[in-house]
DNA sequence: ATAAAGTAGTTTATAAAATAAACTAAAATG
DNA sequence: CATTTTAGTTTATTTTATAAACTACTTTAT
């Protein structure tokens, strides 16, 4: 039988923020959009439901006078994402 | 940037499916359904899908007496599977 | 000084998807 | 011959993804 698929991560632009926070520290709000080309209602909405999962931690500041929005993923983003990636190569390892 | 995931694959059942059928010749609708523990209304829905698609290709007929529904991947669908795994690499790997 | 345009987001509405429930039709069982 | 089972399909509901509209503030130009 398969293994399940975190619904959370298993969304194209979920996934890509989580990828993205797996090789920093912490990454603003505008470089995600950049990097991942989605718009910012939809980052917004998505960025919110990884840290309401508790997947990634949100700081929320002020860059001179500018809001800043910062992420960075957590140990248990880090568990999930992981446990992802494994059931998923059941999917794609031929 | 990073690659679109096909999102006719990017969906747990579909990907099971064509998970299946990679190494199969052809897979009856109940195996399908035994394997991947969808419900058949469900799993009918999706087979539909990649087959309007013309990722697989759906055979009905007869065993017996008893309607008998079978798959198999065409090369598009093979294509497309390589494609979204590929894609996919650059999401999970690191 | 203030109107216009830009930045950094959030909230809300809409479109699309996944899933299950209800249904059909025939066959096997008791 | 009535009930249950098999093999699905169709339809309805829920969930999700996504974009559009909006808020609040800042920078730039006049």
């Amino acid at each position: 039988m398969f293994k399940e698929l975190d619904p959370l991560l298993h969304s194209q632009l979920r996934l890509a923020i989580m990828s993205l926070l797996m090789s920093v520290d912490s990454a603003e709000f505008t470089f995600i959009k950049e990097q991942t080309g989605a718009t910012a209602g939809n980052l917004s909405v998505q960025i919110d439901k990884l840290s309401e999962a508790g997947y990634i931690e949100v700081t929320k500041s002020f860059k001179g006078k500018k809001p800043l929005t910062t992420c960075a993923v957590t140990k248990k983003g880090l568990s999930a994402f992981e446990n992802y990636v494994n059931a998923l190569k059941q999917y794609i390892n031929k």
